[in-house]
DNA sequence: CATGAATGAGTTTTCATTCAT
DNA sequence: AATGAATGAAAACTCATTCAT
């Protein structure tokens, strides 16, 4: 009866979506820059156009919003690694491309880094909390996988070489690099993250992989 | 009522100096499970054979107490680096035994570790608060150097190999290794503290460290 | 050396004992007035000479607080009942006295019985949870029990009359009257506390018990 | 859209009575299983077909909820009273029974039971604010006040039996059965609800009130 | 009639720190 | 050197109710 509109539903549950979606992406940088216990849920609503109520209105807590910002992170890192084209290059050259890539999405997502760190020093419990978080593929492990095979048939990688392996070698460097960086540069006065040393840096993750790759083992 | 008993005055200090002594155990242990932010003072002192009061009475207060937790645990981890004897090798025997060694010392240091990450999620400002943290010596980086700069005379190293670098390069690997336990462990279903692995992971650093220093650079 | 002075430290533990008292008693009379869920921890604190922050650190939170107004209500009935002396008059007064004097308790203590009616909207799981509740004696219906036995053994008392049934037909018309009298009231017009009846109930109860429990069995 | 059919208004109407009347039935489970102050009107819309939104365009708020819930409580009772049919027994054997039918009736409807505790906690503010509740009439009263009447007539009962005293006691046993059963079971370990003992206190009840009204006044 | 989103005001709880002796 | 009691400020969380359509 009444001519309604201005806005039909289907607008409103955008609004909504909209507002849970800039909930998440305030919780995501107070989340990773000052962890889990330090974070405040104040904080994070007064930095947002909605009340603290909508926080726990769509969340239902601090930790569930917690688990829904690593559920996020986790799935857009997972849809850029699915981005990945290096299948076309040799072996060898998609081993590097593949290193400098990941190296490339480590430096452009410290609150990743940091939200990762996070979730190691509560032992990963928020992880194992969520169904979503478990279940998600590895699109930079399969990738990698493939290469290593197509290597080891060429005879230019060693026989050994293990996909998962591979991937934590490139993790630990990538990842240290970032998540350690102050401590680091504290003690040894070298910030890694320096934007001249890049380009050092990226090169040597390729070498060190790749000569580890195509040694023989002793 | 009871008089006490006239104790002298260097048995008092001691007293005291054990005090403080189980107060830093305790909170280490704290520190390193909770987080600096996670961490309760409470806590600390009720797992401690004095009262809350005395960590104020000796530390200042819970930072004060966190940066001493700090200081203790690099002074420690120093002081084993120290301990390094690998300098009568020859340079690839030197290096392998060095990251072995290194990866070792990481593997029964596991509160060391989580408190380093602890520190870099706040950006290592405790570490910088600290002149102590600051001044430290690096032993095993001097180790290093001089196994490098006997191994590129030799010839068997490459020209460019860093010591800084490579220190970064076993870091990395072994620091990832524990400090990533948890999400890796959660994410790849495989635990990089596995005993069954420990070999593995251990050959692999030194393979992976010394088949990049005996590299030509590309 | 100091000479210490002024509150040794039995003193203040007095205090303590004061505060701790004095938040007890104030809770009681909350919690009776408005129910577990209607009881303000704000309005018991403003109440008291002390703080909120005393009442989590006495009690630990406002369960707690409530299930230690519970033991001290209960603990007090029961030594007002161990005070009960009627055991020297024969069977038929002994009993007509001790329904007066229980008739009597509940009417002097109404918070006790609004505090039982409140403990069974939440189906006693305060009680419980209370070794001490768990454990009391129970005086009156120890008392009772002697009664009944002399009354049947002298012929005077049917021979099936059991001391707990007693007892809930004491407790029964004693507790309605005061713990249904607004209802009462507000059906039927007629307030059951009204000091002009009061006599009226009191007789009425002794003689619904004795004529019960002088009845022959039909 | 969709062009909404077009309902009569018959049909409409029935609807909204359905609606209201689900509201009611769930809003009576909720108020007595947690009474007023714990009772959450979220949890009543959840547990309903409709929205929280209907409870407040049908009863206008928590409060007229909760009354309209009492009202619809008491209304029932009331019918069940209305089908007494004990007037053509002789008055001894009338009173047993309705003792009997109102002993039953408490064991039928614990949910009642439990809001006229709830009610009384809050000194029957609601009923008292209730037009309907205040002018409800007694059929249960009524019916006794001419039972008494026949008794009294016919020298078995004593002369100053009155109705609503009669009425008190037989309420008070058989709502302290329900009522405070779960205190009574925590503290004596006997629940008075188990089957096994239901014929026996509905015995006692009957004699109870029988041996009373039919002793001489002392 | 119906509904999902939104919210203000309150409610419980926590925590590092200090006081008085 | 030591201690139990105390505390203010802030943090998480809750709930009945209303808004906009």
């Amino acid at each position: 009866m009444t001519a309604s509109p201005a806005r039909p539903t289907a607008e409103r549950r955008r609004d909504a979506e909209r507002t849970r979606a800039e909930i998440l992406t305030v919780a995501t940088a107070e989340f990773a820059d000052r962890g889990y216990d330090g974070a405040r849920v104040d904080e994070i609503a007064a930095r947002t156009s909605t009340t603290k109520r909508m926080i726990y209105y769509y969340f239902g807590g601090k930790e569930q919003l917690y688990i829904a910002v690593l559920e996020r992170a986790y799935t857009v890192i997972r849809s850029i690694e699915r981005e990945l084209d290096v299948e076309h290059l040799d072996p060898v050259e998609a081993i590097r491309r593949l290193a400098e890539l990941t190296f490339d999405h480590h430096e452009s997502h410290p609150d990743f880094i940091r939200l990762v760190s996070i979730e190691n020093i509560h032992r990963a419990e928020h992880i194992a909390r969520s169904s979503t978080l478990s279940g998600l593929a590895h699109p930079a492990l399969d990738v990698l996988t493939r290469i290593l095979e197509r290597g080891r048939a060429a005879g230019v990688f060693r026989a050994d070489a293990d996909p998962l392996d591979t991937h934590m070698m490139i993790s630990a460097f990538c990842v240290f690099r970032t998540a350690n960086r102050h401590t680091f540069n504290a003690i040894f006065q070298r910030d890694m993250l320096d934007p001249a040393r890049r380009q050092h840096y990226r090169a040597m993750l390729g070498e060190m992989i790749l000569s580890y790759l195509t040694a023989r083992p002793q």
